[in-house]
RNA sequence: GUGGGCGUAGCUCAGCUGGUAGAGCUCCUGGUUGUGGUCCAGGCGGUCGGGGGUUCGAGUCCCCUCGCUCACCCCA
C-alpha cells in the first residue's frame, strides 16, 4: 500500500460523472413526492447515541455493532445517524408537528454510517433517499406509501424488481407471537444452528431466514405471525392488499419478511431487484406506530421507507446523462489578450451564456483543442486583428470587434 | 469478525523457466512562426502496494503485512 492516503474503506468519492447520475435520482425524488405532498427535511448528520439506542432497538446488529459512535469535546456520547426513521421522528416530537394537519409527510435524501465490512452495494457511508408518513394509521397511507416507491424504482428503471410484503400486527400481537415462536424454537432447540439458537432470546424472528439446514427444517413447522394477527391488524393489512392491487401492483406476501429494525409494527415491505448481487434489497420500510410514544413522543402512528441511491443505480439502466452545453470557449492568441478574454468570458456569463476561459496556458492549438473537448459551439479567438469567432461544427469564422463576441455567439444561438 | 480472488504508469494491461520495467489510451509540446476533431514525432508519468528473506541478481520464488474486491453475516 502506498503512503498516500486514500478515501477510508467502505467510502467512495462521487466523481462528476456519478454525481450527475445522482442528481437524476434526487430530481425524480423531489417530482413524484413532491406531487404527493412530502416535503423535505434534513436531519443532522450525528444524534445523541441514545436516540438510536432506544429507537432502532438494542438487539438489532446496528445498534450492537455497527454505530460509529463518539464522544465530543464535552464527553456527550454521539453517532453518526445509520438510519433515517428515528432522527426524523425526533425531529417530529421536537418540533411539535403534531400540531399540524396530519399526516405530515416528509421525505429526505441523506447518507448514512454503519461500520460493516463494504461490498457490492453495501458501504459504510451509503446515501438513502426515504420518506415518512407520522400521524395516521390509515391503511391508504401505507398503500400509497409503497406506491411511492414503486414510481421511484419505474422511474428510475431498476429492473427486475420483485415486491416482498407482509404484516408484523401491533406490538403486542407481536410480542405474543414472540413468546409462541420462543417456545417452539426452544422446544426444537437442539435441532437449531448455533446462532440461531442464541437468538431465540433476543430476536427469534430471524431464524426463518437462516440457511442451516436443520433450522430450515424445524422452520417449516413454525407458527407464522400472519396467522396470529388480531381482526384489526389483519383487516388493516386486507385494506392495504386491496388498496395495492387495485393499483396494478404485483407483490408477493411473505410471512417469514423479517425487517431488521425493531419499531416496525404491521406493515412491511421490501424491493428487491436480482440484477444486484448479495446486497439485493434496493428499498423497503414499514409501519412504526410504537416509534414516537417509544421516543418519548405522544401516541402516534407512521410509516415509511428508505431506498439505497448506490444500490438503485447499480441495479438501473445507464441513463446517458447529457453533456453540458457550453456556448462559448475564450481563446487568445498570445498572453497579452488574455486580460481580454477573461473580460469576454465573464460578461458572456452575465449575458447566460456558458462560457469557458483557456486557463492553463496552452499553445492555440492546445486552446482549440480543449474547446473541442469540452463541445464549445463558438470559439473567440483573441489576436491583434480583434477577435475571430469561430463555429466549430462548421468550422466558419468571421472577425469581430471584441466588443461584438457576445452579440454574435446570442444570435447564433437561436438559429 | 470469517473465507475466496486480486494488487506493475492517471486508465486498460504485457512482462516466458529470476538478469534490475514496457505497450495502448489520456495529458502536454512540435510538425502548421495565430486555429480543433485524422496523421506523424517527441515529452511528462512507476521506490512493480509495503516490509523482510533466499540469491551474485527478485516485478518474477518464500514469509509477513496493508489495501482493493466478492461472499458469509446483516441490511439500503
Amino acid at each position: 500500500m502506498s503512503a498516500n492516503v486514500r478515501a477510508p474503506r467502505g467510502t467512495h468519492d462521487v466523481l462528476p460523472d456519478d454525481a450527475a447520475r445522482r442528481a437524476v435520482v434526487e430530481d425524480a425524488a423531489a417530482r413524484i413526492l413532491g406531487a404527493a405532498g412530502y416535503r423535505r427535511i434534513e436531519t443532522p448528520a450525528f444524534e445523541a447515541t441514545e436516540l438510536f439506542a432506544r429507537g432502532v432497538g438494542a438487539s438489532t446488529d446496528i445498534v450492537q455493532k455497527e454505530m460509529y459512535t463518539f464522544e465530543d469535546g464535552s464527553g456527550r456520547s454521539l453517532t453518526l445517524r445509520p438510519e433515517g426513521t428515528a432522527p426524523v421522528c425526533r425531529a417530529y416530537i421536537e418540533h411539535g408537528m403534531q400540531k399540524l394537519p396530519q399526516p405530515v409527510k416528509l421525505w429526505y435524501l441523506s447518507s448514512f454510517f454503519r461500520y460493516e465490512r463494504a461490498q457490492a452495494g453495501r458501504q459504510r457511508q451509503f446515501w438513502q433517499v426515504g420518506t415518512e408518513a407520522i400521524g395516521s394509521a390509515d391503511p391508504a397511507l401505507d398503500a400509497e406509501s409503497i406506491v411511492l416507491l414503486a414510481d421511484l424504482l419505474d422511474a428510475l428503471g431498476v429492473r427486475e424488481l420483485r415486491l416482498r410484503l407482509s404484516s408484523l400486527g401491533t406490538p403486542e400481537t407481536r410480542a405474543a407471537y414472540r413468546a409462541e415462536l420462543q417456545a417452539y424454537l426452544r422446544a426444537h432447540a437442539e435441532r437449531l444452528s448455533e446462532e440461531v439458537r442464541g437468538r431465540i432470546d433476543s430476536n427469534p424472528l430471524r431464524a426463518f431466514d437462516a440457511d442451516h439446514s436443520g433450522t430450515r427444517e424445524v422452520m417449516q413447522g413454525a407458527p407464522l405471525l400472519l396467522d396470529r394477527l388480531t381482526g384489526e391488524d389483519a383487516e388493516h393489512f386486507a385494506q392495504v392488499r386491496a388498496l395495492l392491487d387495485e393499483a396494478g401492483l404485483t407483490y408477493e406476501v411473505d410471512p417469514t419478511l423479517v425487517r431488521g429494525l425493531d419499531y416496525y409494527a404491521r406493515t412491511v415491505f421490501e424491493f428487491t431487484s436480482d440484477a444486484l448481487g448479495a446486497q439485493s434489497g434496493v428499498g423497503g420500510g414499514g409501519r412504526y406506530d410504537g416509534l414516537i410514544e417509544q421516543l418519548g413522543g405522544p401516541a402516534t402512528p407512521g410509516v415509511g421507507w428508505a431506498a439505497g441511491i448506490e444500490r438503485m443505480l447499480l441495479a438501473a439502466d445507464a441513463q446517458a446523462v447529457g453533456e453540458p452545453v457550453v456556448d462559448l470557449f475564450v481563446a487568445y492568441a498570445g498572453a497579452e489578450h488574455r486580460a481580454a478574454g477573461f473580460q469576454i468570458a465573464h460578461e458572456a456569463r452575465r449575458a447566460g451564456l456558458a462560457a469557458q476561459l483557456e486557463l492553463a496556458g496552452r499553445s492555440l492549438k492546445g486552446q482549440l483543442k480543449q474547446a473541442d473537448r469540452i463541445g464549445a459551439r463558438y470559439v473567440a479567438i483573441l489576436g491583434e486583428e480583434g477577435a475571430t469567432v469561430k463555429e466549430m461544427d462548421s468550422g466558419e469564422q468571421v472577425v469581430v470587434e471584441p466588443g461584438g463576441v457576445i452579440h454574435h455567439v446570442l444570435r447564433g444561438r437561436t438559429l
